[in-house]
DNA sequence: CATTAATCGAGACGGTACGTCAGGTCTTCCA
DNA sequence: TGGAAGACCTGACGTACCGTCTCGATTAATG
């Protein structure tokens, strides 16, 4: 996949090609440059696009950047460990490991933070990239009650405020332990979380069951 | 601790009230124009201080911001509301509020996308504000252990790990609750996570002790 | 004849109104603030443009300044009195008159005061201004010679040598008159210069063809 | 010739050495950096004086120049060469030498070009500088009346119309010659200039007695 | 000899302009 | 007709210097 691809065959309309371009030159800058040394000039030049090409397609930076970070999350794959323990720290792992990648974490906080003064901001990289990945919850619950780990469900509501707590403590967790803490969250610590995590889950789960 | 106290030094000292203007005018900024449209020169003019005057206490936007917000949060108390999950859910709740006012949650996010290329700008948030509200953590569990709640600390080690597994996933989970999932974190949910986060905790200490 | 004409060249072409707006921007605000209170901003917000596109044509205030004094002195026209005292009058009058304004005197000082240091702008000043009117000498010259008040050349090298030596002397005793002494250089003050000049002059050339 | 002496004064005495030392400092700093790059702040400091006691000196950056320059042409010396142009053409050079001194002309042409919009500054420079030199014109029409060379005064307001004329005209053209045609006064063109300049007035001289 | 008043150094301060840079828009020519 | 090239306006950047100010520390002449 070269940037070149376009530029070897004249007078074609590269505009298919130029989206993947530009995405991957704004990667390709977030890692050298990182969010607040980006500028979308550099990024066209890398894309060998100009300027205006840019703009036509994206609103500005925040969305841009967006749109090329989320792509970074579609390699997420739940991994099948035999039990959902493992399954879960195998996913953990994979995130926490996408999340050490300096465009992901870069590009990330900085849009995180834009989008804390825009909701249609918010609404995007939700929709992109949070809501997206809740797949993976979702697959990890079945393939549990398949394997009896969990029982079925009973409350939908219920259900989807659980795997919307999972899915804030785990991300939170999991960017707070690399960005703010400083520390690689590493397979110790993964097996760490996990563990309370799950034990957590588990007791509030029976807990309710009991009422 | 200073090297030299302030009467040493010749010349015109420095305003101290110049310092505690800056830092709410930044705090103002920040709630009206959020992280990316403020600007230095605003915040001098509402400081009524000169540009340079702000350039010659702090190196740029970034550790201007990280002072600014570090303040918000040494308003954070914890309640003795007479058992340590009560305790938690109190303290939670608190810190939800700090990060659900516009200054806190634009200016913290902000400085930590920065954070993920500057080393020296993320050992300043970690000593600013998040190693300086791990008294909160501390002085709960001392409670609680004079209540009998929790035993006494055995290994030291392990007890630190513990604090920061706690401190990254209360953080972690507040944080990505508010400025991601796009909800509040209300009551209703900082009671339901600080169940599965004690029950969590308690049960991987258990475990931990049947070894 | 430049490398590439303007056609030739891909993008946006510039503005040609932009430079005669600048230039004249630059005359009215050496007028109204001389050269010292003169900035580079202000002339921009009055020629209606941007700052940006004055850095992109001139290098700094005193580039700029120079291609704004010169076009000034583009107006000195040789008048046909009859005589060639009388049309030296007559041009070192409308001489001293440009002089005499004040965008005129401010900035050609200033500029000048700077070529102490800068050889370039020194080459520019001379190229712009200075041989550029020599031109009137040289016509004066040759009207002379028509008329037959001054015979024809006979020395390539003693002529230029002379060309500067009138230019040297009227061009600094007007600035001197005007800009040092203080007193304007006026028909009579002129008609006394003159009359030395000339007679000087010709006692030179007497003296010189005796040998 | 202060309104009152230093020793009438209460409170410590201003430092006599710090003058010398100051207008010593910003020669240095003219040679160095030329009129535009030198700051107050420099000259203080190479003074090895405080900026404060500076402005307590002078008001600005053009009267400090302005003495600092007045002192150079201070050791401007008629010299006894025995005829009226040979005088001249010595003092003509030495005033040349001053001028080609890279602090003379940097400084003197700015405050030059400041002085067209400030008129107490032009008669700070007329009279620190040109009037203080007019002596020379004196003291050189005395001598050549002395030696039989010039008749004596007769219409003392012509007498100084003429002084006036000569420092315009002789001043001016060193100064012509210097800065702007880029080529040195140097003996030859010192020896032309001067030859025309005494025919001129000398034939002036004569048609004027003819009336 | 203590007082007193102006000096001195140092350096922070409020301003103003600098020259640069990025964001986004526009105009032009070419394929 | 879309796209490259690049000029354009806007507005913030971080720096430099200006001239003022506030300090503590000197430094004579005065009382």
């Amino acid at each position: 996949m070269q940037s070149r691809t376009a530029a070897a065959r004249p007078g074609r309309p590269r505009s298919a090609a130029a989206d993947a371009a530009i995405l991957a030159a704004t990667r390709e800058a977030l890692v050298e440059l990182g969010w607040s040394k980006l500028t979308l000039g550099d990024v066209a030049t890398r894309a060998g696009v100009a300027k205006t090409t840019l703009y036509r397609r994206w609103a500005g930076k925040h969305e841009l950047v967006v749109d090329a970070v989320a792509e970074l999350f579609d390699e997420l794959r739940l991994p099948d460990l035999g039990s959902l323990a493992a399954d879960i720290e195998g996913a953990v792992l994979q995130f926490a490991a996408i999340l050490a990648r300096p465009e992901a974490k870069s590009g990330l906080m900085a849009v995180v933070a834009e989008s804390t003064r825009d909701d249609a901001l918010r609404e995007r990289i939700r929709t992109s990239i949070v809501e997206r990945q809740k797949r993976l919850v979702l697959e990890g619950r079945a393939r549990a009650q398949d394997r009896g780990e969990l029982p079925p469900e009973t409350d939908p509501a219920e259900s989807a405020r659980t795997v919307d707590l999972i899915f804030d403590m785990v991300a939170g967790a999991v960017v707070h332990r690399t960005l703010v803490s400083g520390h690689p969250a590493d397979e110790e610590w993964v097996h760490g979380f996990t563990r309370v995590l799950l034990l957590g889950l588990g007791g509030a789960a029976a807990e309710s069951a009991e009422d």
